[in-house]
DNA sequence: TTAATCAGGACATAATTGGTACTTTTAAGG
DNA sequence: CCTTAAAAGTACCAATTATGTCCTGATTAA
């Protein structure tokens, strides 16, 4: 139903995690697993894609993690969107990738998609990370806002 | 990715057929899927779907077929994607839907997606299947945005 | 040197979607 | 009437994709 995937917004939740952390010190992916009540695997494969796209830095060996390399501000929904779910475009045939269809001449619809397009990146973009954070709310223990949480780990995690 | 399946494409290239078509006669789903070029099952299903969801009528028994309910200007996109792919929602957690959400309550970027819920809401809206009828493309057979077709019919649809 | 921690990829599984087929109902035409 | 065209409804299988896990190697602090 036009939503992203779940891996998406896990980066999203462990962004804002990492964003509340506050200080650039590094943080591992197990704490932010524990931190944010998500599966430590599922937490260490987007950490890793979001540093290969930069919006983490990794520091290696013991004593590493990840840490923000942007200011909150200065990161957009979209941007953690397009790390991980690709490039966003509700249909496939968006203004780079005209090519590879081979009605596009001919195709009934082309270029009408792409207004569309530009106006929902628009809007993720207007989205920062800092809006995210929700200064708001105070809660110490952060919940994903897709995921179920029934969480089977026996574990005295944050709280 | 965050795009539509491809019966959602199909059913926007099936109703701009239907626009093009014209007059209010019926049409039969097995001519529209000759038309468009579209698997004949697909085609029927998707008119299912969008007959039940109001935005064709069907006219049964022999000599029978869909028509389109509304005008063409009246129909958006966002109709169209949400008669086929469910409503319109990034994230699970949407206005009306919290309940569900178990974890509202605390969820740090509760609240914070409507606003861009909206947005592609709106962007979508504001897109009609007259729009999408491409005035002036005047290509005398349609092609679907999406599919790769291999299959020229000679054919007089008006424009 | 050892332990912590990221990197990268392979893989199994689950979920969703897409496509097909079959049966029933309805209406037109002979 | 009876036959035929066409939609409605349902159920099901297949294929793709997404998800979650694991393993092995590289890196660095203590």
């Amino acid at each position: 139903m036009l939503k992203l995937g779940k891996l998406t917004d896990y980066a999203i939740v462990v962004m804002v995690q990492l964003a509340r952390e506050g200080d650039n010190a590094s943080r591992s992916a197990s704490y932010l697993a524990d931190k944010t009540g998500l599966p430590e695997p599922t937490v260490a494969k987007v950490l890793k894609t979001l540093s290969k796209e930069e919006l983490v830095t990794s520091v290696r060996g013991a004593q590493g993690g990840y840490k923000l390399l942007r200011d909150p501000a200065a990161v957009s929904v979209c941007d953690i969107i397009e790390a991980i779910d690709g490039p966003i475009a509700i249909v496939s045939c968006i203004e780079g990738n005209n090519d590879h269809c081979e009605a596009a001449a001919r195709c009934p619809t082309k270029g009408k998609w792409d207004p569309v397009n530009r106006a929902i990146r628009g809007a993720l973009q207007d989205l920062t990370l800092a809006d995210m954070m929700g200064k708001a709310c105070g809660a110490a223990n952060l919940r994903p806002g897709l995921v179920q949480v029934t969480q089977p780990q026996p574990e005295g995690a944050k709280a």
